[in-house]
DNA sequence: AATATTTATTTTAGTACCTAAAGTAAATAA
DNA sequence: TTATTTACTTTAGGTACTAAAATAAATATT
C-alpha cells in the first residue's frame, strides 16, 4: 500500500529548498523554512536526505561568529559538483560553450569561430556532438552527473519539440536537434531562444525582482524580444512568440531581412543602421551586410559627435523602436521594458527620438506606468541564462537520480 | 497538534471536483476521480462532505437505464441553489443585471436604460446599490448565499484594487467601486473588463478547448481585446493590458476618440466607420457620434450591396484590423483569434481586406499557424462570462462558508 | 430462480508527510 | 557556573491520500 510518489507536496518543498539555496547561496535551515513557508522540522528532514545524496553540504562555522546569542546557524549550500550543465550559444559564425555547476556558477567558457551559414543540419549535429564530447572529457570530471545541455539559439525555436524552426545563423530550417543530442549524451536537452535566456538572467537580478511582467528587447544584428509573464518566458502556440523585430513600423517601408517591408528591424537593427549610412558616410570597410562591431561603433560615434546624417539615422531608429514599444505597452502593459543587446551601444543616440515617439503614441493611462531602461550588454549573459534555466528544469531529475543511486 | 489547513491538496481536489461538476453537469464519482487524477475513494470522501453541506445532490437514477452491466453510476450534480452571483454589465447608456446560480445557469436578466455619462461616481454607486438591492429581495430568495457580485465594465479597470480607471460609459475616472459594494452586500465583488468576461465564455466552449492561448477582439462602438494565456485573462502590470484598439495603424492618421491619431479604433470602430461614411452616403439619421444599430446595419448593407464608397470604408477598416492582428500574432502568437462584438455584423464586408493585409504583413513562419475566426455576437455573453468568473473566484469562500455553517 | 459476472461505491488498512511541541545543542550574558 | 537565547532534531499527533477488500446493484448465464 505504498503510494508511488505521494501527493507531490514533498516534491514541491524539496524543489523549493534547492531553488532557494541556488538563489541565496548558503542559508540556515530555519531561514529555509521561513522563506518557503514550511516548518524547520520539514527542512531538517529534507536537508538530511540531501546530505545523504551529496546534493548539499554544511558550511564550516563562520569565524568570527556573527554577533548575537544563541546557538549559531549552520548554513547549508548546494554541492557545486553534484551536477553540471553545458550551454551552447549558437550565433552567426560563432558558437560559445559554457559549463555551469550545480550552484549555477560558470566554470568554463570557450568560443569557436564556425562558418555556421555553411553548415548542413547534419554538419551542425556532428559539430555539436564533437564539441560537447570534448568538453565532457576535459571539463566535466569531478561532477556527479551531467544534468542537461542547453542550446541557446537566435531565431525561432520550438522548445517543446526541440526543433530549430529558423535561425539567422543557419541556412536550413526545421532541424530537430534536441532528440539526437539527448540520446547521444543521455541527458535532458533544452532548446531556447537566446532572448529568453537573457530575460531569465535579468529577471533574476534583485533590481528587477518586483517586475514579474518583464519585456526584454535585444538590439543587435537582428532585433529580438522576450516576454516574461510572472517570471516565466511566454511562448505562444508555436514557441515563436515575441517576434517584435518584425512587427510593423511603416507599412510599405524599408526592406527587412525577412523579405517584407516596414518591420522595426528594418530601421533599428545593426544592418539597417549601417545600410542607411553606407551611401552617405565614410565608415570602416568590411562586409556591409554584416557590419562589424568596429563599423557600428564608428557609426555610433558619428551620431554622438553631431553628424546630422548619422543623427537622423539614429533618430529614425528611435522612432521605429518608440512605435514598437508603444504597441508592446498597449498589448502587454509590462512592469518594465529592458533594452539590451550589442546594439545598446547606440542607445544614447536614439533614445531622445524613442521617448518622444513613445510619449506621442501612448494613451494617457499608460504613460509613466512602465519603467523603460537600457541595460549594459555582456556576451556571456545568454549562456548564464541558459544554465539557470536548464538547472531549474532538471532539478527534478537530479533529485530522482540521486535517490535511485543511493538506493542501489 | 492539528494543522490549520493541511497542505492544500485536499483544498485543490475539492475545488477541482466543483469545477468539473460545473463544467460537465452531472458526473459519477468514478469519473470525477478519473477526470481529476484522484482515486474514487477520495471522491467519495469529498462528495460526502459536499452532500452534508448541501453543495451537491445525487441525481435520481436514470430511466431507462443506460445499457451495460454492473452497478449503475450514481450521478451527482451541483445544487444550483447553494449559491448565486449577480453580474452587472455597464455600457454606454445601459446597464444589465443578471442572476446566475451555483451551477452557472442564468436565472434572471434585466436591462435598464440609464444616462451613464451623466452620472457622478456617487450617483453610480447609489444606482448600483439600489438595483442590486432590488434584485436581492426579488430574485435571490431560495439561494443559500450570495457568493459574489461581478461588475463587467467596458474600459480600463484594475481588478486588484477594484477601481474603474476609465470607461467610455462614464464621465469620471478612477472610481474605487468594489470596496463599497463588498461592504454593502457582504460578499466578494469582482471588477472585470467586459472583453475578459466574453473571452472566458468563449474559451470554455468545447470548440475552443484546445486553444489555451486565445485572443478575443471585440468590435463595437470601441474596440476591445482580451488575451487568455493558458486559459486565464492576462492583465499587465496595471490591469489595463490589451489596449488593442489604441495600438497604431497609421502614425498621424485618423483622429481617435482617445484624442490621439492613427489608432486602429479610429478606422474600424462603429463611430469611425460611420464618421467616414457620413459625408458621402445617405444613412438613417441619429446621433452620428454614437451611431445606432440601425444606422450601422444600413452602412453594412450598402457595403455588401456593392456601394464603392462603403466598400472602401470597410476595406480600410479591414486593413487596419489586419495590421493590428499581424502585430498581435507577432507578439502573442496565440492558437486562435476570435473576432466578435456587435461589430461582427460588418465582418463579411471587411474580411477580404483584413486577410490580405494580414497575409502581407506576416512572417512566413507565422502564416497559417493561428486560426482566425469570427463569432456570432450575443449581448448576454458578457454577463455569462462574469458569472462564470465570479463563481470560479468564490468557490473557495463558498466552501469555507458551508463548512463553518455546518459546524455551528 | 439461482448463480456468475461486471461495474460503482464505500470501507479498511497502510503510508507519506506535515506541524506543534518537547527535547537537545551550542552559543552568549549574567 | 548558571541563565538565557537561538537553532536544530526528535516525538507525537493529525490530515489526506491510495490500493485493496468489501459491499452494492445491476445484467448475463445456466
Amino acid at each position: 500500500m505504498a503510494l508511488p510518489f505521494g501527493d507531490s507536496s514533498r516534491h514541491e518543498n524539496t524543489l523549493a529548498v534547492i531553488h532557494t539555496l541556488r538563489e541565496k547561496g548558503s542559508v540556515a535551515r530555519i531561514d529555509l523554512g521561513a522563506l518557503n513557508g514550511i516548518s524547520s522540522a520539514t527542512v531538517t528532514s529534507i536537508s538530511a536526505e540531501f546530505l545523504q545524496q551529496g546534493l548539499i553540504r554544511e558550511c564550516p562555522p563562520e569565524t568570527p561568529r556573527p554577533n548575537g546569542r544563541g546557538r549559531p546557524k549552520t548554513l547549508i549550500e548546494l554541492n557545486p559538483n553534484a551536477a553540471c550543465v553545458v550551454c551552447i550559444k549558437l550565433s552567426i559564425n560563432e558558437i560559445q560553450l559554457v559549463v555551469g555547476d550545480f550552484s549555477g556558477q560558470v566554470r568554463h567558457s570557450e568560443h569557436h569561430a564556425v562558418p555556421t551559414l555553411a553548415l548542413s543540419a547534419n554538419d551542425l549535429e556532428v559539430l555539436l556532438e564533437e564539441k560537447i564530447s570534448a568538453i565532457c572529457t576535459q571539463q566535466l570530471t569531478g561532477f556527479q552527473r551531467l544534468a542537461g545541455i542547453c542550446l541557446a539559439v537566435q531565431g525561432v525555436v520550438s522548445s517543446q519539440s526541440g526543433t530549430i524552426i529558423w535561425s539567422p545563423a543557419l541556412s536550413f530550417r526545421n532541424a530537430p536537434i534536441s532528440a539526437r543530442l539527448a540520446e547521444r549524451f543521455h541527458c535532458s536537452v533544452l532548446l531556447e531562444n537566446d532572448a529568453n535566456c537573457i530575460a531569465s538572467v535579468l529577471a533574476a537580478q534583485p533590481a528587477y525582482a518586483d517586475c514579474p511582467n518583464l519585456v526584454v528587447i535585444m538590439l543587435g544584428y537582428g532585433i529580438g524580444m522576450s516576454v516574461l509573464i510572472n517570471g516565466v518566458p511566454y511562448l505562444g502556440a508555436n514557441g515563436s512568440a515575441a517576434e517584435f523585430g518584425h512587427s510593423k513600423y511603416q507599412p510599405d517601408g524599408a526592406l527587412c531581412a525577412c523579405g517584407r517591408r516596414g518591420c522595426i528591424e528594418a530601421y533599428a537593427s545593426d544592418y539597417a543602421l549601417y545600410r542607411a549610412a553606407a551611401n552617405h558616410l565614410e565608415l570602416p570597410s568590411g562586409d556591409s551586410a554584416h557590419p562589424s562591431e568596429k563599423q557600428m561603433q564608428a557609426l555610433t560615434q558619428l551620431a554622438l559627435q553631431g553628424d546630422p546624417v548619422a543623427q537622423e539615422i539614429y533618430a529614425e531608429a528611435g522612432r521605429a523602436l518608440g512605435v514598437g514599444i508603444a504597441n508592446v505597452l498597449a498589448l502587454f502593459n509590462p512592469d518594465l521594458v529592458l533594452i539590451t543587446g550589442s546594439g545598446v551601444r547606440g542607445f544614447d543616440a536614439l533614445q531622445a527620438a524613442m521617448y518622444s515617439t513613445l510619449d506621442e503614441a501612448l494613451v494617457a493611462e499608460l504613460k509613466g506606468t512602465t519603467r523603460i531602461e537600457s541595460c549594459a550588454w555582456d556576451r556571456d549573459m545568454t549562456c548564464m541564462g541558459g544554465i539557470a534555466m536548464t538547472l531549474n528544469a532538471t532539478d527534478g531529475e537530479t533529485l530522482l537520480d540521486s535517490q535511485t543511486v543511493r538506493e542501489a
